[in-house]
DNA sequence: CGGTATCCCCGTCGATACTG
DNA sequence: CAGTATCGACGGGGATACCG
């Protein structure tokens, strides 16, 4: 699709980029900073290797992204000025979906997607220093989604879908569909919490602050309109 | 394309509607003022009947626009709330367009449209009061597409394919390519009237106040980066 | 004017297998 | 891990004709 709609106002050319297909996801994910090639796919794991591939030509032709040769091998795709301020464009286009975009339904209840998302919105300076080691269980996710491990350290979280070989500091314990309500800002934490649908398990004081270091969904704070 | 993309993001679900094909073409034709079919035509000439039908119908079942039975046949279509919103996405996607798309090419310079984006951006009331007749003459634009004639009167603008019957009170002879990047805030517009790359013919008063009332392109006060 | 109906092509994309 | 190569299916959408 979408080239050449035969006109030169800033929005057909700036479409012909944008609304290639996948083609926002991917930016959301490089510009929440993921470099690499797999990174990104985590990001966006229903897109396909050769398509992903393309795409990342099609960023680098357009001037959004440069390629980096790295050291383990493959490329770092970071952004240019141009892609850094399409942040400008993912903010309202986020804001409008969270106000008015449809219903989920249980197709997007990826677990995998979700525990990505987490990832990248855990407030470390509310965390114990040292490591921790979160285990989320989806109780609710088919047999191979319903662990994932997130290992906190350094500024850096690392997402596993194998037990770390480390002891795990908390345990999670919810259905999938109550997680993405809380994430995405539809219903309050604590009473989920407190009836039980969430369950916490492990230390005491991180059990405590849950509420503190879990940052939600960037748009939580949106309130939907229909 | 586009549906589907198994996250409950509201940057995808958003994307679902948003990144089909024209369709962020549409948005900004309604946001822009139309309502009429055949208008939303205008401002999207590329665009098959039978495709615009299935993209309103989409917009529609996205709470995007609502129907209204007109009395000469067909529909208004008029944006919700939702719809009216979607200014805050077109407008940093202009931006950005304005700043870092692509340079545009010969099949990018549809004479037709330049003229229906003109329309909407004279300063009616910095023209003489009555009716004002503009001729448009696109020197190396093929014959069907040469000549247009702005009517402007009483707070409306007419786009004319054919004499209007009225006295032309102003004609503007230039090439396309350069009017367009005149339009896109390229190139000062003095400069090109002093040459010669457009000339003026017609009311004094009007030709002197020619600078100002063409308000040019939205975007044009924004800088190109690339 | 404001659409519908039909036909058919070509490009997009997914799936699978393979490589350095 | 980070891709590339190949193939085949599907469906999006262009073209054209027709209609109320």
């Amino acid at each position: 699709m979408t080239s050449d709609f035969g006109q030169f106002c800033p929005i057909a050319l700036a479409s012909e980029v944008l609304t290639q297909k996948w083609m926002l996801l991917i930016i959301r994910e490089l510009n929440a900073g993921s470099t690499r090639f797999n990174d990104i796919r985590r990001g966006v794991p229903r897109i396909s290797a050769t398509l992903l591939k393309q795409r990342l030509n099609q960023l680098e032709h357009a001037g959004v992204i440069i390629r980096q040769p790295h050291d383990n091998g493959g490329d770092d795709y970071l952004l240019t000025e141009a892609g850094r301020e399409l942040k400008s464009v993912l903010a309202p286009i986020g804001e409008w979906g969270q106000r008015w975009a449809r219903e989920i339904d249980d197709g997007d209840l990826d677990p995998g997607w979700l525990v990505w998302a987490m990832h990248r919105r855990l407030d470390l300076s509310k965390m114990p220093a040292g490591r921790t080691v979160l285990e989320i269980a989806f109780t609710d996710a088919p047999k191979d989604q319903r662990f994932f491990w997130l290992v906190c350290e350094n500024n850096n979280v690392e997402v596993c879908v194998k037990p770390t070989g480390f002891d795990v500091d908390l345990r999670v314990s919810t259905s999938v569909r109550i997680f993405a309500e809380i994430w995405r800002g539809l219903r309050p934490l604590q009473p989920e919490i407190a009836n039980g649908a969430i369950r916490l398990e492990g230390d005491t004081n991180l059990m405590r602050d849950f509420p503190g270091w879990l940052l939600l969904s960037v748009f939580a704070k949106t309130k939907q309109q229909r």
